[in-house]
DNA sequence: CATAATATTGAACACCGTTCAATATTTTAT
DNA sequence: ATAAAATATTGAACGGTGTTCAATATTATG
């Protein structure tokens, strides 16, 4: 047995989460379990229950971490300069289409795999979502007459985004790839801005 | 034993597809198994693959039930003499959003149980869904210059809503119940349109 | 140094989708 | 009508899953 101190329970953590993610990028959820993450990181599945509730919370925080990554590609590519609202909200789609389609598998499980109760979502979760949309809600205050009606529009603009980035790429749009989906959120974004006023 | 000719397979499908979705919309896919299924139908689970390919195909028929449902909740709520364009996608919107809501379990199935490869979605599956993008389309051709315009706006519109539902009815977007929802889905369609001239 | 506290193990449990040889029933051929 | 082929149905069995927990090893404490 042996090594109580090698890692600490954070360290234990990090690394199941670390190891997971790999699993799922590169192999999809489906060849993902818990033995399995325990043999990559040189434990057993009983030390994988002492760090985490159950599945679900791991897939909690595996998500948690896409959230991360999303937030730090969006921060990268997106410039806090841009002073046009609808380029700048362009350029929020199109990372978060590339986002999606460079990770593919990471993202289609933080879509898909729902934590049903909404309430026992910690805050320290909701505040990564709740992140992402002050960053569309920047961009939108400009242009918006209220705080309240920029808050509407970001929740409108990145649910839609969303929604076409879901169907587009799972092919349920009868297109392919990520451009024509860009394509699709550009318009969508043109023609709403354009309504706005 | 006995009874080869109680049922058909056709009987034998159906009857399987009905039982399955009675346990879905009562208490969650989690509570779908196939000898559930094969116990209430009065069958055992050999032959439930006797009549399906796998659980993946049995989830197909299950869903593809489910998009019969609501193409015919839409075809009941819409009126076809809707010359307002705006209108009547508010209340596509709407419907599909009821349909969510009061189909809650059976709904998320439908967006969350993907199969993966879309080449083997057959024929008959595709039609389904293609039927109900024609509903979007019809109201968008009289407003739109050329029919790949509409067809364009009719995916835009319909993933926006979708995209919409799902956020605001898994409690992603800071928001509760389905008028909310209905609401934001509204204020898209409203400003889209506007866009549109 | 003894004892309490904690970490780690891995066998065991219940459940799952799926298979398939055995068996019962029906259809077809003679 | 009867034998033989075809088909439907069964249910035990297999491998895999998440999860538990008594046993054991390691560390911390007094």
């Amino acid at each position: 047995m042996a090594r109580r101190k090698d890692h600490t329970r954070e360290e234990l953590k990090e690394m199941s989460v670390i190891s997971a993610r790999k699993i799922i990028a590169a192999q999809g959820l489906s060849n993902l379990n818990m033995r399995r993450i325990a043999g990559d990181i040189g434990y057993t599945v009983g030390t994988l229950y002492n760090v985490f509730e159950d599945m679900d919370d791991l897939m909690m925080h595996i998500n948690a971490a896409t959230l991360d990554s999303l937030y730090e590609a969006l921060e990268k590519d997106v410039p806090q300069t841009e002073k046009n609202a609808a380029r700048a909200l362009k350029k929020i789609a199109k990372t978060y289409i590339r986002f999606a389609t460079e990770n593919f598998n990471l993202w289609n499980v933080l879509t898909n795999y729902e934590q049903m109760t909404e309430e026992d979502r910690p805050d320290w979760y909701m505040e990564k979502t709740a992140q992402l949309f002050r960053m569309v809600e920047a961009h939108l205050a400009p242009v918006c007459k209220t705080a309240a009606k920029a808050e509407r529009s970001a929740k409108i603009l990145w649910a839609s985004v969303h929604g076409i980035c879901v169907l587009g790429l799972n092919g349920r749009l009868d297109i392919t790839g990520a451009d024509p989906v860009q394509s699709l959120t550009d318009t969508l974004i043109e023609n709403y801005m354009k309504g706005l006023q």
